[in-house]
DNA sequence: AGTTTAAGTCAGTGTTGTTGACATTCCAAG
DNA sequence: CTTGGAATGTCAACAACACTGACTTAAACT
């Protein structure tokens, strides 16, 4: 079961044969891959004094405009306090906006200010410019697979919130 | 610039037209397979009362046995002190075993107990299920594509660190 | 009026990362 | 041979960020 070569492969029949070798490569290369996808944005975070949660928020603020807390606590997967705590220094340092809402004046609509625009606009912009060159790199045909093994790798749950923020195209 | 639809995209001519919202989709796309791909190794680590860190000395001890804690630092990207806690509990339970390096004393060379081959063993088991269940719906085509463009996005001594665990095959 | 929902808060805890100081060992220059 | 620097690993204290659980406020629903 953990002699890496067969295990778990045996019913894979004609279509697809993977060892467990290369499964093990598919991991390590998610693990490093991600370490480089992160790398970049973290170092512009430094520099403000934020983390990673810093930029998820504003990332999806940026993403869904006038989203409410509730929405963006399951598109995080977080628990509210963890992501009160960032909220509260976004909006302390004028970087998101917090409006009542007007149907429902329970809700908090949140929204970029011009100020974070600017920086979710340059950490996006570092974070796609890897994106950019990974995707050249690898070519057309690589990019359709490296999305399809993503969408598949992901929970059910978490897949809807990704096919909600879909934009029109793509 | 955060128009999403021109941008940075300029210099792509021939080859690969890349709009800035298929750049945002891949970059989500990221985020929430890796956590669908870290979901089932935290569940197995909750129940022992540990976490990622552990997870991942447990993986690259198994990997490359009797490998030194500098060594696997590099490969971590961490301090030595996250490092040394997250060993430290390991070593107590019984799950690594450091020696005494024979021609260099100051090193410690790690090695899993079978108890520890039993954990990494699960936890592992459970990622490559994921992570086949992911390729065979992707399909062969796709798996290839996934592999070149997570090696293209890691940083190049990431990659060196990738290359240098690679197995025989593959 | 009573219940539910949305949001925010307070207190406590755990994992994981950091820096700084320290012990041991090796090696090479004087 | 000894002394001093470099490498390896350990320990202590601290910061960031996640979690649970309990509670408050306000608004909406029934």
């Amino acid at each position: 079961m953990a002699d890496g070569k067969s295990g778990g492969t045996k019913s894979g029949e004609a279509l697809l044969f993977l060892t467990d070798e290369q499964l093990r490569k598919g991991i390590e290369a998610m693990f490093f891959a991600y370490r480089g996808f992160t790398a970049d944005p973290d170092r512009i975070l430094e520099k403000h004094g934020y983390g990673r949660a810093h930029h998820r928020a504003l990332h999806f603020i940026s993403r869904a405009p006038g989203t409410n807390v509730n929405n963006l606590l399951g598109i995080l997967g977080v628990t509210k306090q963890s992501l009160n705590r960032v909220l509260r220094t976004l909006i302390e340092d004028g970087l998101v906006e917090s409006r009542v809402g007007v149907q429902d004046k329970r809700e908090r609509h949140l929204y970029l200010t011009e100020t974070g625009k600017v920086l979710e606009g340059e950490i996006a912009e570092v974070q796609r410019a890897r994106m950019r060159a990974a995707y050249r790199e690898a070519g057309h045909e690589a990019v359709s697979g490296f999305r399809q093994v993503l969408e598949a790798m992901m929970d059910p749950d978490q897949t809807a919130f990704f096919n909600a923020l879909s934009g029109k195209e793509d």
